[in-house]
RNA sequence: GGGGCCGUAGGGUAGCCUGGACCAUCCUACUAGACUGGGGGUCUAGUGACUGGAGUUCAAAUCUCCACGGCCCCA
């Protein structure tokens, strides 16, 4: 029978159509390849961050991405709160504290929103909105530090900061106001105290990024990259996909310069009034954007277990009538759920593969499907989202072996980025090659340690210096690539967030 | 800091060049119901938008300016 050019065209129309339709399923994330589409949309459909609040550089936490969020910050309290205590000051800072420390104020000066009015009427004092505490806290330390027996003094807060960014602004990464500053401020009698606290302050970040399975990498800032104030600065980064490393976490070595500024002093046992040393480190939710952007692929999230909101997310294969079915779901996650596990029993009336496609795309680790089959057999099928693996498991072994998989989950995530981490530095002895393996990751560098030499990399590199890692052995018969002479030490060389 | 692109339902888009036929297209989402259910279901009936302001014009989603917001590239 002859087809006529009509319905062929109709034929044509359709399967284009259904070919399109096709697509636009596969498609609700852009290829994790275009790492910035993908970073973008996974936070919206994932349920992060609405980035639509009407105002830039400002962000909405969904409840879904603030239980990320809670089970992050409880790591990160957990890890301080042996020695340290927590606390909170004021968001508003008045403009003769803040104007007081120099060079911190020149830091910060282009970056500052200030309150200038109440109501109608114009304040006499300025107020500055926090974008850091030290100026807030430090007027208060001078009032409770008396005696040596007060230090070491530890406190920390987790509050919000604001800084006036004129660039680029990004969900979590780069924020007018940041929601999740956690920020620690230590006063020591000494020196040496002091820098011992920052390395400390350097293992309990690197602790905190374990688990989350997130390898970083310490290094000691260049000294004009340093923050404004401080005698130096110990800064963990993370590398993204895109090959960008981002700055997830600071310490900072204050000196005596700030206790100098607001009159911090002890008296030690010999009667004496000594300026003292202090530190802060902080850590903001720049920890959420590198825990996406490290584990998730191109079906979504991918959360450790220690942080998913849900752990294991139970699905019904459910048929007429399946009341069975749902009994047993319903046990079992009765019982996983006193075992401590974060469970999700999944009852919508979506169809099984929906379910799966939503729970992938929010990170859960595990999913569990019962069906009519697997009751006969008295099995359940556990599937792992980290490696999509399948596996048949007794249904009395369960909760057993969903601890089992939690662990194993977290250790693979873990193990795969530090390979992934390894694989993308570079050790680079010209400027020419360094500048080749950044668009991969990281080029560890010589330096000869010159100011004018370290600029020199930075401006022909097209690139920063992170700084020099914290774990160095000395490095031999190696020069600096600018100036040629012996260089003792290598650093990293990134693009920067 | 410099340059470029963009803004239409909750999300993604067509229309814009060349103003009128647009009470605005399609996909998705959402609501109600029915049939369904081991990897993104089907049908029926609904809901929902031209970022804001000013201007040009008989007439603006469409042209101009400003504001706000977003994205990309370079330093």
């Amino acid at each position: 029978m002859p087809i006529s050019n009509a319905s062929l065209l109709y034929l044509q129309i359709k399967i284009a159509g259904d070919f399109m339709k096709e697509k636009e399923k596969e498609a609700t994330l852009p290829d994790k390849k275009d790492f910035s589409e993908w970073y973008n949309e996974l936070l919206q459909v994932a349920e992060i961050m609405d980035v639509r609040y009407p105002v830039k550089g400002l962000y909405v936490w969904y409840p879904f991405g603030f239980a990320i969020r809670k089970n992050v910050y409880n790591i990160i309290r957990e890890l301080l709160d042996t020695d340290h205590m927590e606390t909170m000051f004021p968001l508003l800072i008045p403009e003769q504290e803040f104007m007081k420390e120099a060079e911190h104020i020149k830091g910060f000066e282009d970056e500052v929103y200030w309150v200038t009015h109440g109501g109608t009427s114009l304040l006499d004092v300025k107020l500055a909105l926090r974008p850091t505490s030290e100026t807030a806290i430090y007027p208060m330390y001078k009032l409770w530090v008396r005696s040596h027996a007060d230090l070491p003094l530890k406190l920390y807060q987790v509050v919000n900061t604001f800084r006036y960014e004129t660039k680029h602004t990004r969900p979590l990464i780069r924020l007018r106001e940041i929601t999740s500053f956690k920020e620690a401020h230590t006063v020591h009698a000494t020196w040496e105290e002091a820098a011992k606290q920052v390395n400390e302050a350097i293992s309990i970040y690197t602790e905190f990024y374990r688990r989350l399975a997130v390898p970083v990498l310490a290094s000691k800032r260049p000294d004009w990259d340093k923050f404004p104030g401080a005698d130096y600065t110990i800064a963990v980064d993370a590398l993204m996909p895109d090959g960008k490393t981002l700055q997830v976490g600071t310490a900072h070595h204050l000196g005596d310069n700030f206790a100098r500024t607001f009159d911090i002093k002890y008296e030690n046992p010999a009667g004496e009034q000594i300026y003292a040393n202090q530190t802060c480190y902080g850590i903001s939710e720049r920890s959420i954007a590198a825990l996406i952007s490290i584990h998730g692929d191109n079906k979504g999230l991918v959360l450790p277990p220690e942080v998913a909101p849900i752990q294991i997310v139970v699905i019904p294969i459910v048929f007429k009538d399946s009341s069975e079915v749902i009994e047993a779901c319903e046990k079992v996650s009765e019982l996983l759920q006193k075992d401590g596990i974060r469970t999700k029993l999944d009852l919508s009336d979506d169809r099984p593969g929906a379910k799966y496609y939503k729970w992938e795309m929010k990170g859960v680790p595990l999913r569990l499907e019962i069906g009519p089959r697997d009751l006969k057999n008295n099995v359940a099928v556990l599937v792992r989202r980290d490696t999509g693996e399948k596996q048949q498991v007794p249904i009395d072994k369960i909760v057993h072996k969903v601890h089992e998989l939690l662990k194993s989950i977290h250790q693979n995530l873990f193990e795969k980025a530090v390979t992934d981490l390894q694989s993308r530095i570079f050790t680079c002895s010209s400027l020419e090659d360094a500048k080749d393996k950044l668009s991969a990751g990281i080029s560890l560098l010589p330096w000869c340690g010159e100011k004018k030499c370290g600029l020199q990399i930075e401006e022909k590199i097209g690139a920063g210096i992170l700084g020099i890692p914290t774990e160095q052995k000395e490095s031999q018969n190696v020069q600096c690539p600018v100036c040629g002479r012996d260089a003792s030490v290598k650093v990293y060389v990134a693009k920067k967030y």
